[in-house]
DNA sequence: GACTTTTCCAGGAATGGTTATTGATCGGGG
DNA sequence: CCCCGATCAATAACCATTCCTGGAAAAGTC
């Protein structure tokens, strides 16, 4: 199971008032086939290959309304486009400085983390990201 | 004192092989005005009223150049352009989403965390940046 | 100091990721 | 079957940043 739900998609549009349309299941879909990280033009170009016809815009649309409904993720590294993941669990990913390839850490947890930020600043923190970069062991064999 | 010494400046150009040119004095020079956490627009902006002759590209440039040996630290948040910091000292700061105001939160320390990221993956870890966003209580009770 | 080599800079064009605009199209309620 | 708002495709615009060029300044060399 690829961690979204048929269920759980309909409920989510459902209740944000969006409509699921085929453009955006097409992205969900393309997204699940992945499995990796990929970039807006990459999604771009999958969903492409099934229906020519859909623009970049729409994709980028599509995109930022699954995240707002919580469907998706976004991951910003800095010399990198945005990426998406479909794992919606609090995670953490690496990205190869190198190569671009992005890998899940396990075991990492900001929740102490996250109370020593809340309690040390009179902000009203609304996100704490990890951004962990790193060469991967095959660029780093490469050299 | 703000942070750098002359000394260590010149120290730090000497030793990168970068000369420390009018320009570069004087991106270096605006920082430590703003005290902020100002944008290369806003460095550019500054040098300009000093000499009017800089072009955006040397102040990139520049800032660039002063980060790569050390003098200044960059610094990224999601929805914004990259912000400089002549803090150098390890340390971590909130972004407001609604006013782009930038503060600094003490007592947070990722060394634990740095250790738990290496242990478990097989990446060589270069990067561990804390991407921290609220709201401040300005724009909080301005809502 | 004159010459050479290297580095640097101003100005502007180019790039790349992303967003805004616009007019057409779709889909559901009446 | 028509109306209305939501959505879409296509494309232009945007913005931060980088690249390119010829020329100027600086650093080494004799």
């Amino acid at each position: 199971m690829i961690g979204v739900a048929e269920r759980d998609v309909r409920e989510k549009f459902r209740r944000s008032g969006y409509t699921l349309t085929s453009q955006r299941r097409a992205v969900l879909d393309a997204l699940k086939e992945f499995k990796g990280h990929p970039s807006a033009e990459e999604v771009y170009l999958a969903v492409k290959k099934k229906n020519p016809k859909v623009a970049l815009g729409t994709v980028y649309q599509a995109l930022s309304v699954l995240e707002e409904i919580g469907l998706i993720c976004a991951k910003r590294w800095s010399e990198s486009p945005v990426r998406y993941d479909l794992n919606i669990e609090p995670h953490h990913d690496i990205r190869c400085t190198s190569c671009g390839a992005v890998e899940e850490i396990p075991g990492v947890d900001l929740g102490d983390l996250y109370e020593t930020v809340r309690a040390n600043t009179p902000f009203e923190v609304t996100e704490t990201t990890l951004v962990i970069e790193g060469v991967c062991p095959s660029c780093r064999s490469a050299n």
